[in-house]
DNA sequence: TTCCAATAAAGTGTCGACAATTTTAAAATA
DNA sequence: TATTTTAAAATTGTCGACACTTTATTGGAA
């Protein structure tokens, strides 16, 4: 019988979760200091409990720790980005390839009908930006987790996510490519259904490279 | 003027520098169950400190931590050491390819130097298990600096390296291959040299392909 | 006024103690 | 004896306090 490990929530997990998202929304700004005093007062508890979510937001990069300086959140700059999107090229990659090889019949056909949903919403919605911010990141969250290497999904679904939606919520990259992007998806989904890795992890090389182009003309506009 | 920051090291730095080692040569033997009374006693050092040098264990996914359960010394597995190298194939094809494109020609040139080191070693020592323990780290180490991308870096020499080099110490992993070895970090160098991002990364991966299958095969002997 | 030194204030690093939980040991019941 | 209950010991989670470092403020000299 499996001895379901009690689910408990330490303090520590809370507050982390707490300032994650504070962080990614931009609610605690970009480059701004954090006094440990007056977090730990806001949020009621000990700066001990607040040090140790400290700690866990600097492995995951949205904060930065210099000894006796204090912490810092995370500078967004232009450069980082691309650094993020060439290290999800070559992550995501393999992941498509793994999950060519991996994914079960089930977990394709369900990820076939999240596709389907897609693909009406844009009907409806008139190619809104929907597609972008969370349905983009519904399929390659399955795809990662298909791949069923745990080490490739937590660096994935754990390190670079938060990271890359902090991009998103701050810098507004809403784009206006959802409908080549789902064609891009289709096209996938079609080498995953075929279980040919190499070009599972072509197509999803591309199709970062290509969303990468489309952040760096974006933001040559600014 | 540049203000050079005080590079000062804190308690926790040390005692997190002190454990890894510990870990990683298996002196705290992998699976066992960390005390932190105890070890915290050892060091001469307040639980709080111990802690958070803990969490930053976790954070390199070299000790677990459950809730009220405490913290283990991650379990060694074939499954893991797999997923690594998957991991491994992916980043540091990437990174030969930015390398290509990044490395100045300096910095091939004493790139070049090392490897032709390496090759009088090898002859000196009649290909004996030196290459394999630091020379062929050495040469994957300055090839992902040459990457110049941060988070690349950070990802593979801060993250990786020790995980792998904790498989390395406690499977026992020499092997005999360190001149085919050399061989293949020649032609990668040649790639590199020619300014050649696509070939980089191809031979990069071969190259780490080729080490994990040499490591399943010295395993399934076990 | 402007610059520097001395001092005060605030912030971070580290510690020991208490509260809550888990594990171990002992006692009691079947 | 085997199994469940109860109590004790140990371990982890959390807190508040002190020491040391950095930053801000004040006061005086050029």
């Amino acid at each position: 019988m499996e001895k379901n490990d009690p689910i408990t929530i330490t303090l520590t997990d809370r507050l982390f979760d707490t300032l994650q998202r504070a962080i990614v929304e931009g609610e605690i700004p970009s480059g701004s200091k954090i006094s440990e005093p007056e977090l730990a007062r806001q949020h009621g508890v000990s700066r001990g409990s607040l040090r140790e979510a400290i700690g866990r937001l600097e492995a995951r990069k949205l904060v930065e720790r210099k000894p006796n300086l204090g912490a810092r959140v995370v500078t967004l700059s232009y450069e980082q980005l691309i650094e993020i999107y060439q290290v999800r090229e070559a992550l995501e990659g393999m992941a498509a390839r793994l999950a060519a090889q991996n994914m079960s019949d089930k977990e394709i056909g369900e990820l076939q009908l999240l596709l389907d949903q897609h693909g009406q919403q844009i009907e409806e919605l008139h190619g809104q930006a929907y597609f972008q911010k969370q349905g983009d990141l519904d399929f390659h969250y399955r795809i990662v987790q298909g791949s069923k290497n745990h080490h490739l999904i937590g660096l994935l679904c754990n390190d670079l996510y938060h990271l890359l939606r902090m991009y998103r919520f701050q810098f507004g990259m809403r784009s206006k490519r959802s409908s080549q992007a789902f064609d891009e998806h289709h096209y996938l989904l079609n080498a995953i259904s075929s279980r040919d890795p190499e070009m599972a992890e072509l197509l999803m090389r591309q199709h970062i490279r290509s969303s990468r182009r489309n952040v760096e003309r974006m933001l040559l506009e600014n």
